[in-house]
DNA sequence: CCGGTAGCCTACTGAGAGTAGGTACCGAAG
DNA sequence: CTTCGGTACCTACTCTCAGTAGGCTACCGG
Protein backbone atom coordinates (compact mmCIF):
# COMPACT_ATOMS: atom_id res chain seq x y z
CA UNK A 1 0.00 0.00 0.00
CA UNK A 2 2.92 2.65 -0.59
CA UNK A 3 0.58 5.39 -1.69
CA UNK A 4 1.82 8.01 -3.16
CA UNK A 5 0.81 11.25 -1.83
CA UNK A 6 -3.20 11.80 -2.21
CA UNK A 7 -3.76 12.12 -6.13
CA UNK A 8 -1.67 12.89 -9.09
CA UNK A 9 -3.65 15.82 -9.63
CA UNK A 10 -3.87 16.82 -12.75
CA UNK A 11 -3.07 20.10 -14.95
CA UNK A 12 -5.13 23.15 -14.97
CA UNK A 13 -6.09 23.23 -17.99
CA UNK A 14 -8.50 26.37 -19.69
CA UNK A 15 -12.40 25.48 -20.46
CA UNK A 16 -12.63 25.43 -24.09
CA UNK A 17 -9.55 23.29 -24.13
CA UNK A 18 -10.40 20.55 -22.37
CA UNK A 19 -14.10 20.75 -23.68
CA UNK A 20 -11.96 20.01 -27.30
CA UNK A 21 -10.06 17.19 -25.17
CA UNK A 22 -13.34 15.72 -23.67
CA UNK A 23 -15.27 15.75 -27.24
CA UNK A 24 -12.15 13.92 -28.76
CA UNK A 25 -12.29 11.34 -26.06
CA UNK A 26 -16.10 10.82 -26.41
CA UNK A 27 -15.74 10.42 -30.06
CA UNK A 28 -13.50 7.63 -29.94
CA UNK A 29 -15.53 5.63 -27.29
CA UNK A 30 -18.55 6.28 -28.90
CA UNK A 31 -17.30 4.82 -31.83
CA UNK A 32 -16.12 2.17 -30.53
CA UNK A 33 -18.79 0.92 -28.04
CA UNK A 34 -21.77 2.41 -29.33
CA UNK A 35 -23.76 5.27 -27.24
CA UNK A 36 -24.97 2.59 -25.16
CA UNK A 37 -22.12 0.36 -24.44
CA UNK A 38 -20.22 4.17 -23.45
CA UNK A 39 -19.49 4.59 -19.66
CA UNK A 40 -19.01 8.46 -18.84
CA UNK A 41 -16.90 6.16 -15.98
CA UNK A 42 -14.19 5.32 -19.58
CA UNK A 43 -14.72 8.66 -21.22
CA UNK A 44 -13.45 10.49 -17.67
CA UNK A 45 -10.72 8.28 -17.99
CA UNK A 46 -9.68 8.26 -21.18
CA UNK A 47 -9.46 12.02 -20.59
CA UNK A 48 -7.68 12.01 -17.57
CA UNK A 49 -10.30 13.93 -15.81
CA UNK A 50 -13.19 13.17 -12.89
CA UNK A 51 -16.31 12.42 -14.24
CA UNK A 52 -17.82 15.80 -12.38
CA UNK A 53 -16.17 17.37 -15.00
CA UNK A 54 -18.17 16.30 -17.97
CA UNK A 55 -21.26 17.01 -16.28
CA UNK A 56 -20.27 20.35 -15.71
CA UNK A 57 -19.13 20.86 -19.19
CA UNK A 58 -22.15 18.34 -21.23
CA UNK A 59 -24.81 18.52 -18.53
CA UNK A 60 -25.54 14.63 -19.34
CA UNK A 61 -24.51 11.47 -21.45
CA UNK A 62 -26.63 12.99 -24.47
CA UNK A 63 -25.53 16.14 -23.84
CA UNK A 64 -22.20 15.15 -24.51
CA UNK A 65 -23.39 12.67 -27.76
CA UNK A 66 -25.13 15.64 -29.04
CA UNK A 67 -22.41 17.86 -28.82
CA UNK A 68 -19.92 15.09 -30.52
CA UNK A 69 -22.65 14.79 -33.19
CA UNK A 70 -22.78 19.02 -34.32
CA UNK A 71 -19.00 18.79 -33.91
CA UNK A 72 -19.04 16.20 -36.73
CA UNK A 73 -22.14 17.72 -38.74
CA UNK A 74 -20.28 21.08 -39.05
CA UNK A 75 -17.28 19.34 -40.79
CA UNK A 76 -19.45 17.30 -42.75
CA UNK A 77 -21.18 20.23 -43.34
CA UNK A 78 -18.13 22.82 -44.39
CA UNK A 79 -16.70 19.73 -46.50
CA UNK A 80 -19.51 19.70 -48.50
CA UNK A 81 -19.66 22.88 -49.17
CA UNK A 82 -16.65 23.55 -50.45
CA UNK A 83 -16.62 20.53 -52.59
CA UNK A 84 -19.86 21.90 -54.07
CA UNK A 85 -18.87 26.06 -54.38
CA UNK A 86 -15.64 23.90 -56.46
CA UNK A 87 -18.02 22.33 -58.77
CA UNK A 88 -20.31 24.78 -59.47
CA UNK A 89 -19.83 26.20 -62.67
CA UNK A 90 -19.56 22.66 -63.95
CA UNK A 91 -23.28 22.24 -63.73
CA UNK A 92 -26.07 20.67 -61.35
CA UNK A 93 -25.08 17.47 -62.29
CA UNK A 94 -21.54 17.89 -61.40
CA UNK A 95 -22.45 19.85 -57.99
CA UNK A 96 -24.64 16.47 -56.99
CA UNK A 97 -21.75 14.47 -58.07
CA UNK A 98 -19.33 16.86 -56.07
CA UNK A 99 -21.60 16.88 -52.69
CA UNK A 100 -22.51 12.68 -52.92
CA UNK A 101 -18.85 12.62 -53.41
CA UNK A 102 -17.87 14.42 -50.38
CA UNK A 103 -20.53 12.71 -48.09
CA UNK A 104 -18.84 9.63 -49.08
CA UNK A 105 -15.13 10.36 -48.83
CA UNK A 106 -15.91 11.78 -45.13
CA UNK A 107 -18.22 8.92 -44.06
CA UNK A 108 -15.14 6.85 -45.35
CA UNK A 109 -12.36 8.88 -43.29
CA UNK A 110 -13.99 8.84 -40.03
CA UNK A 111 -15.17 5.43 -40.37
CA UNK A 112 -17.29 3.76 -37.41
CA UNK A 113 -17.62 7.44 -35.86
CA UNK A 114 -19.57 9.29 -38.44
CA UNK A 115 -21.96 5.96 -37.91
CA UNK A 116 -22.64 5.77 -34.56
CA UNK A 117 -22.66 9.38 -34.40
CA UNK A 118 -24.80 10.28 -37.65
CA UNK A 119 -26.88 7.40 -38.00
CA UNK A 120 -27.45 4.51 -35.96
CA UNK A 121 -26.93 5.38 -32.29
CA UNK A 122 -29.32 7.92 -33.01
CA UNK A 123 -31.42 6.43 -29.55
CA UNK A 124 -32.95 9.41 -28.12
CA UNK A 125 -36.76 9.87 -27.80
CA UNK A 126 -37.18 12.82 -25.98
CA UNK A 127 -35.67 16.42 -26.63
CA UNK A 128 -32.53 15.29 -27.58
CA UNK A 129 -34.02 13.23 -30.97
CA UNK A 130 -35.53 16.85 -31.95
CA UNK A 131 -32.01 18.39 -31.62
CA UNK A 132 -30.47 15.71 -33.56
CA UNK A 133 -33.24 16.87 -36.29
CA UNK A 134 -32.12 19.99 -36.39
CA UNK A 135 -29.07 19.41 -37.11
CA UNK A 136 -30.02 17.19 -39.84
CA UNK A 137 -31.98 20.10 -40.98
CA UNK A 138 -29.39 22.14 -41.65
CA UNK A 139 -28.32 19.65 -44.64
CA UNK A 140 -32.09 19.47 -45.77
CA UNK A 141 -32.31 22.95 -46.17
CA UNK A 142 -28.76 23.33 -48.14
CA UNK A 143 -30.28 20.36 -50.62
CA UNK A 144 -33.65 22.12 -50.52
CA UNK A 145 -32.50 25.51 -51.49
CA UNK A 146 -30.29 24.04 -54.64
CA UNK A 147 -32.84 21.90 -55.80
CA UNK A 148 -35.46 24.84 -55.59
CA UNK A 149 -33.22 26.79 -57.47
CA UNK A 150 -32.84 24.02 -60.43
CA UNK A 151 -36.51 23.35 -60.17
CA UNK A 152 -38.04 26.39 -59.56
CA UNK A 153 -41.41 24.77 -61.26
CA UNK A 154 -41.36 22.07 -58.51
CA UNK A 155 -43.81 22.13 -55.74
CA UNK A 156 -42.63 22.48 -52.31
CA UNK A 157 -43.53 18.53 -51.65
CA UNK A 158 -41.57 17.70 -54.38
CA UNK A 159 -38.81 19.48 -53.41
CA UNK A 160 -38.87 18.47 -49.42
CA UNK A 161 -39.30 14.88 -50.98
CA UNK A 162 -36.47 14.87 -53.31
CA UNK A 163 -34.02 16.38 -50.46
CA UNK A 164 -35.32 13.82 -47.78
CA UNK A 165 -34.83 11.15 -50.42
CA UNK A 166 -31.29 12.24 -51.36
CA UNK A 167 -29.92 12.31 -47.86
CA UNK A 168 -31.59 9.05 -46.99
CA UNK A 169 -30.06 7.27 -50.31
CA UNK A 170 -26.82 8.92 -49.43
CA UNK A 171 -26.61 7.50 -45.42
CA UNK A 172 -28.25 4.59 -46.34
CA UNK A 173 -25.49 3.83 -49.31
CA UNK A 174 -22.65 5.05 -46.89
CA UNK A 175 -23.96 2.60 -44.38
CA UNK A 176 -23.75 -0.41 -46.86
CA UNK A 177 -20.16 1.06 -48.11
CA UNK A 178 -18.63 0.47 -44.39
CA UNK A 179 -20.36 -2.69 -43.76
CA UNK A 180 -19.72 -4.59 -46.76
CA UNK A 181 -16.01 -3.30 -47.33
CA UNK A 182 -17.00 -2.40 -50.78
CA UNK A 183 -14.72 -2.16 -53.09
CA UNK A 184 -15.70 0.72 -54.44
CA UNK A 185 -14.64 3.92 -54.62
CA UNK A 186 -16.29 7.06 -53.18
CA UNK A 187 -16.11 8.76 -56.58
CA UNK A 188 -17.65 5.99 -58.36
CA UNK A 189 -20.17 5.08 -55.45
CA UNK A 190 -21.29 9.23 -56.07
CA UNK A 191 -21.18 8.62 -59.89
CA UNK A 192 -23.83 5.64 -59.45
CA UNK A 193 -26.15 7.57 -57.23
CA UNK A 194 -26.40 10.54 -59.33
CA UNK A 195 -27.20 8.04 -61.81
CA UNK A 196 -30.00 7.18 -60.23
CA UNK A 197 -31.14 10.81 -59.38
CA UNK A 198 -29.93 12.88 -61.95
CA UNK A 199 -32.47 11.80 -64.82
CA UNK A 200 -35.32 12.28 -61.76
CA UNK A 201 -34.12 15.76 -61.44
CA UNK A 202 -33.48 16.43 -64.74
CA UNK A 203 -37.30 15.04 -65.84
CA UNK A 204 -38.85 17.22 -63.17
CA UNK A 205 -36.72 20.25 -64.62
CA UNK A 206 -38.16 19.90 -67.93
CA UNK A 207 -34.87 19.04 -69.21
CA UNK A 208 -33.65 15.97 -70.98
CA UNK A 209 -32.64 12.94 -68.49
CA UNK A 210 -29.76 12.06 -70.66
CA UNK B 1 -50.88 -4.14 6.73
CA UNK B 2 -54.27 -5.83 5.70
CA UNK B 3 -52.05 -7.95 3.61
CA UNK B 4 -54.50 -10.26 1.44
CA UNK B 5 -52.02 -13.15 0.85
CA UNK B 6 -48.98 -13.75 0.04
CA UNK B 7 -49.19 -12.63 -3.68
CA UNK B 8 -51.98 -12.32 -6.60
CA UNK B 9 -50.21 -15.09 -8.97
CA UNK B 10 -51.35 -14.35 -12.13
CA UNK B 11 -52.88 -16.66 -14.64
CA UNK B 12 -50.54 -19.65 -15.97
CA UNK B 13 -50.72 -19.59 -19.68
CA UNK B 14 -48.89 -21.34 -22.48
CA UNK B 15 -45.06 -20.18 -23.38
CA UNK B 16 -46.07 -19.24 -26.91
CA UNK B 17 -48.87 -17.42 -25.92
CA UNK B 18 -47.31 -15.36 -23.08
CA UNK B 19 -44.79 -14.45 -25.92
CA UNK B 20 -46.94 -12.60 -27.59
CA UNK B 21 -48.72 -10.76 -24.82
CA UNK B 22 -44.79 -9.43 -24.50
CA UNK B 23 -43.89 -8.09 -27.27
CA UNK B 24 -47.08 -6.52 -27.39
CA UNK B 25 -46.70 -4.53 -24.48
CA UNK B 26 -42.69 -4.11 -25.33
CA UNK B 27 -43.80 -2.86 -28.76
CA UNK B 28 -46.16 -0.19 -26.77
CA UNK B 29 -43.74 0.92 -24.30
CA UNK B 30 -40.71 0.96 -27.32
CA UNK B 31 -42.91 3.78 -29.35
CA UNK B 32 -43.76 5.74 -26.54
CA UNK B 33 -40.86 5.89 -24.85
CA UNK B 34 -37.98 4.88 -26.78
CA UNK B 35 -35.07 1.72 -26.28
CA UNK B 36 -32.51 3.80 -24.21
CA UNK B 37 -36.22 5.26 -21.77
CA UNK B 38 -37.53 1.81 -21.27
CA UNK B 39 -37.19 -0.17 -18.08
CA UNK B 40 -37.87 -4.14 -18.35
CA UNK B 41 -39.96 -3.55 -14.55
CA UNK B 42 -42.15 -1.06 -16.60
CA UNK B 43 -42.47 -4.02 -19.61
CA UNK B 44 -43.03 -6.72 -16.92
CA UNK B 45 -45.83 -4.63 -14.91
CA UNK B 46 -47.59 -3.77 -18.30
CA UNK B 47 -48.06 -7.24 -18.79
CA UNK B 48 -48.36 -8.68 -15.44
CA UNK B 49 -45.79 -10.82 -14.81
CA UNK B 50 -42.41 -11.16 -13.57
CA UNK B 51 -39.45 -9.50 -14.97
CA UNK B 52 -37.28 -13.12 -14.70
CA UNK B 53 -40.07 -14.38 -17.07
CA UNK B 54 -38.67 -11.31 -20.00
CA UNK B 55 -35.31 -12.41 -19.71
CA UNK B 56 -36.18 -15.93 -19.80
CA UNK B 57 -37.99 -15.57 -22.91
CA UNK B 58 -35.79 -13.43 -24.82
CA UNK B 59 -32.43 -13.25 -22.68
CA UNK B 60 -31.94 -9.91 -22.62
CA UNK B 61 -33.68 -6.08 -23.40
CA UNK B 62 -31.70 -5.83 -26.83
CA UNK B 63 -33.19 -9.63 -27.12
CA UNK B 64 -36.34 -7.97 -26.84
CA UNK B 65 -35.65 -5.48 -28.52
CA UNK B 66 -34.76 -7.83 -31.57
CA UNK B 67 -38.11 -9.23 -31.38
CA UNK B 68 -40.14 -6.68 -31.72
CA UNK B 69 -38.23 -5.82 -34.93
CA UNK B 70 -38.52 -9.28 -36.41
CA UNK B 71 -42.11 -9.05 -35.94
CA UNK B 72 -42.69 -5.79 -37.58
CA UNK B 73 -40.64 -6.41 -39.86
CA UNK B 74 -41.91 -9.42 -40.95
CA UNK B 75 -45.52 -7.51 -41.35
CA UNK B 76 -44.16 -5.32 -43.10
CA UNK B 77 -42.54 -7.76 -45.30
CA UNK B 78 -45.97 -9.41 -46.12
CA UNK B 79 -48.10 -6.36 -46.51
CA UNK B 80 -45.07 -4.87 -48.98
CA UNK B 81 -45.07 -8.08 -50.85
CA UNK B 82 -49.16 -8.52 -51.38
CA UNK B 83 -48.97 -4.63 -52.47
CA UNK B 84 -46.37 -5.74 -55.36
CA UNK B 85 -47.76 -8.89 -56.52
CA UNK B 86 -51.33 -6.89 -57.09
CA UNK B 87 -49.14 -4.58 -59.00
CA UNK B 88 -46.73 -6.62 -61.05
CA UNK B 89 -49.37 -6.94 -64.21
CA UNK B 90 -49.08 -3.60 -64.41
CA UNK B 91 -45.30 -3.23 -65.02
CA UNK B 92 -42.82 -1.94 -63.32
CA UNK B 93 -43.08 1.52 -62.43
CA UNK B 94 -46.62 0.34 -61.12
CA UNK B 95 -44.91 -2.11 -59.00
CA UNK B 96 -42.26 0.55 -57.22
CA UNK B 97 -45.64 2.83 -56.49
CA UNK B 98 -47.18 -0.03 -55.17
CA UNK B 99 -44.16 -1.12 -52.75
CA UNK B 100 -43.76 2.56 -51.80
CA UNK B 101 -47.34 3.01 -50.97
CA UNK B 102 -47.50 0.23 -49.50
CA UNK B 103 -44.20 1.01 -47.35
CA UNK B 104 -45.53 4.18 -46.18
CA UNK B 105 -49.41 3.28 -45.10
CA UNK B 106 -47.59 0.83 -42.84
CA UNK B 107 -45.72 3.78 -41.66
CA UNK B 108 -48.70 5.65 -41.25
CA UNK B 109 -50.54 3.05 -39.31
CA UNK B 110 -47.82 1.91 -36.52
CA UNK B 111 -47.05 5.51 -35.86
CA UNK B 112 -43.78 5.91 -33.40
CA UNK B 113 -43.82 2.27 -33.35
CA UNK B 114 -42.10 2.33 -36.61
CA UNK B 115 -40.01 4.96 -36.34
CA UNK B 116 -38.63 3.80 -32.92
CA UNK B 117 -37.89 0.07 -34.04
CA UNK B 118 -37.14 -0.06 -37.52
CA UNK B 119 -34.91 3.29 -37.48
CA UNK B 120 -33.99 5.92 -34.68
CA UNK B 121 -33.85 3.60 -31.40
CA UNK B 122 -31.47 1.08 -33.41
CA UNK B 123 -28.77 2.01 -31.14
CA UNK B 124 -27.03 -0.92 -30.67
CA UNK B 125 -23.59 -1.61 -31.77
CA UNK B 126 -22.80 -5.12 -31.25
CA UNK B 127 -24.52 -8.41 -32.21
CA UNK B 128 -27.67 -7.45 -32.33
CA UNK B 129 -26.89 -4.47 -35.07
CA UNK B 130 -25.63 -7.29 -37.10
CA UNK B 131 -29.17 -9.03 -36.54
CA UNK B 132 -31.26 -5.76 -37.38
CA UNK B 133 -29.00 -5.28 -40.70
CA UNK B 134 -29.90 -8.92 -41.04
CA UNK B 135 -33.38 -8.43 -40.86
CA UNK B 136 -32.93 -5.65 -43.19
CA UNK B 137 -31.30 -7.30 -45.36
CA UNK B 138 -34.28 -9.37 -46.63
CA UNK B 139 -35.81 -6.49 -47.70
CA UNK B 140 -32.74 -5.14 -49.73
CA UNK B 141 -32.68 -8.69 -51.53
CA UNK B 142 -36.12 -8.21 -52.35
CA UNK B 143 -35.57 -5.07 -54.56
CA UNK B 144 -32.45 -6.41 -55.61
CA UNK B 145 -33.67 -9.33 -57.17
CA UNK B 146 -36.77 -7.50 -58.82
CA UNK B 147 -34.10 -4.24 -59.83
CA UNK B 148 -31.26 -7.18 -61.56
CA UNK B 149 -34.81 -8.33 -63.19
CA UNK B 150 -35.37 -4.89 -64.78
CA UNK B 151 -32.34 -3.62 -65.28
CA UNK B 152 -30.38 -6.80 -66.63
CA UNK B 153 -27.54 -5.45 -68.29
CA UNK B 154 -26.66 -3.06 -64.79
CA UNK B 155 -23.35 -4.12 -62.97
CA UNK B 156 -24.03 -5.37 -59.34
CA UNK B 157 -22.55 -2.79 -58.11
CA UNK B 158 -24.80 -0.32 -60.20
CA UNK B 159 -28.12 -2.63 -58.53
CA UNK B 160 -26.87 -2.29 -55.09
CA UNK B 161 -26.44 1.10 -54.90
CA UNK B 162 -29.84 1.94 -56.60
CA UNK B 163 -31.75 -0.69 -54.17
CA UNK B 164 -29.57 0.91 -50.57
CA UNK B 165 -30.36 4.05 -51.74
CA UNK B 166 -33.71 3.32 -52.43
CA UNK B 167 -34.67 1.74 -49.06
CA UNK B 168 -32.76 4.77 -47.55
CA UNK B 169 -34.80 7.09 -49.21
CA UNK B 170 -38.51 5.81 -48.90
CA UNK B 171 -37.31 5.83 -44.75
CA UNK B 172 -35.85 9.17 -44.58
CA UNK B 173 -38.94 10.58 -46.50
CA UNK B 174 -41.25 8.44 -43.72
CA UNK B 175 -39.62 9.72 -40.95
CA UNK B 176 -39.99 12.89 -42.67
CA UNK B 177 -43.79 12.49 -43.35
CA UNK B 178 -44.31 11.17 -39.46
CA UNK B 179 -42.30 14.35 -38.05
CA UNK B 180 -43.91 17.23 -39.83
CA UNK B 181 -47.39 15.82 -39.75
CA UNK B 182 -47.15 15.86 -43.51
CA UNK B 183 -50.52 16.43 -44.90
CA UNK B 184 -49.66 14.59 -48.04
CA UNK B 185 -51.16 10.86 -48.25
CA UNK B 186 -49.27 7.68 -48.62
CA UNK B 187 -50.90 7.57 -52.35
CA UNK B 188 -49.33 11.16 -53.27
CA UNK B 189 -45.85 10.86 -51.75
CA UNK B 190 -44.82 7.23 -52.99
CA UNK B 191 -46.06 9.30 -56.93
CA UNK B 192 -43.40 12.14 -55.93
CA UNK B 193 -40.54 9.49 -54.74
CA UNK B 194 -41.25 7.55 -57.92
CA UNK B 195 -40.65 10.81 -60.10
CA UNK B 196 -37.30 10.89 -58.27
CA UNK B 197 -36.52 7.38 -58.92
CA UNK B 198 -38.23 6.29 -61.94
CA UNK B 199 -36.55 7.69 -64.92
CA UNK B 200 -32.72 6.97 -63.35
CA UNK B 201 -34.22 3.16 -63.40
CA UNK B 202 -35.67 4.05 -67.42
CA UNK B 203 -31.97 5.20 -68.08
CA UNK B 204 -30.39 2.23 -66.94
CA UNK B 205 -32.73 0.25 -68.49
CA UNK B 206 -31.95 2.05 -71.90
CA UNK B 207 -35.70 2.98 -72.00
CA UNK B 208 -37.11 6.50 -72.89
CA UNK B 209 -37.19 8.27 -69.10
CA UNK B 210 -40.96 9.58 -69.65
C1' DC C 1 -0.46 38.73 0.10
C1' DC C 2 -5.23 38.14 -0.01
C1' DG C 3 -9.74 37.38 -1.83
C1' DG C 4 -12.48 35.47 -5.70
C1' DT C 5 -13.39 32.30 -8.88
C1' DA C 6 -12.72 28.70 -12.27
C1' DG C 7 -11.10 24.19 -12.68
C1' DC C 8 -10.99 20.08 -10.30
C1' DC C 9 -11.77 16.20 -6.99
C1' DT C 10 -13.66 12.25 -3.63
C1' DA C 11 -17.44 10.01 -2.21
C1' DC C 12 -21.84 9.31 -2.37
C1' DT C 13 -27.29 8.05 -4.16
C1' DG C 14 -30.65 5.85 -6.98
C1' DA C 15 -32.28 3.44 -10.93
C1' DG C 16 -32.42 -0.29 -13.47
C1' DA C 17 -30.30 -4.54 -16.05
C1' DG C 18 -29.66 -9.03 -15.08
C1' DT C 19 -29.55 -13.43 -11.70
C1' DA C 20 -29.91 -17.05 -7.94
C1' DG C 21 -32.63 -20.00 -6.16
C1' DG C 22 -36.68 -21.14 -5.18
C1' DT C 23 -42.42 -22.21 -5.29
C1' DA C 24 -47.00 -23.37 -7.57
C1' DC C 25 -49.29 -25.81 -10.98
C1' DC C 26 -50.32 -29.62 -14.33
C1' DG C 27 -50.18 -33.98 -16.76
C1' DA C 28 -48.68 -38.65 -16.69
C1' DA C 29 -46.88 -43.08 -14.64
C1' DG C 30 -47.26 -46.12 -10.98
C1' DC D 1 -54.45 -41.21 -5.09
C1' DT D 2 -49.61 -40.27 -5.07
C1' DT D 3 -45.34 -39.31 -6.63
C1' DC D 4 -42.53 -37.61 -10.37
C1' DG D 5 -41.02 -34.46 -13.74
C1' DG D 6 -41.31 -30.54 -16.21
C1' DT D 7 -42.76 -25.88 -17.14
C1' DA D 8 -44.53 -21.54 -15.80
C1' DC D 9 -43.73 -18.38 -12.49
C1' DC D 10 -42.05 -15.65 -8.35
C1' DT D 11 -39.26 -12.88 -4.53
C1' DA D 12 -35.23 -10.93 -3.41
C1' DC D 13 -31.16 -10.07 -4.35
C1' DT D 14 -26.24 -8.09 -6.95
C1' DC D 15 -23.69 -4.87 -9.64
C1' DT D 16 -22.97 -1.39 -12.94
C1' DC D 17 -23.49 3.20 -14.07
C1' DA D 18 -25.76 7.86 -14.74
C1' DG D 19 -25.90 11.67 -12.13
C1' DT D 20 -24.94 14.75 -7.58
C1' DA D 21 -23.38 16.98 -3.10
C1' DG D 22 -20.09 19.36 -1.27
C1' DG D 23 -15.46 20.71 -0.80
C1' DC D 24 -10.60 21.73 -2.10
C1' DT D 25 -6.86 24.26 -4.71
C1' DA D 26 -4.38 26.58 -8.18
C1' DC D 27 -4.08 30.78 -10.34
C1' DC D 28 -5.10 35.96 -11.28
C1' DG D 29 -6.10 40.72 -10.38
C1' DG D 30 -5.73 44.00 -7.05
Amino acid sequence: MTDVGPAPRRKRMPRAEREQQILAAAEEVFAERGFQATSMDEVSLRVGVSKPMLYEYFTSKEGLLLACVARIRADLHTATLEAVAKAEADGPRAVLEAGLEAYFDFADRHGRAWAVLLNESVIIAGPAEEAIEAIRGQQTLLIQSALSRWLPSASPERVAVYAHGLIGASERVARWRLREGAGIRPRETAALLADAFWPGFAVAAGLPAA
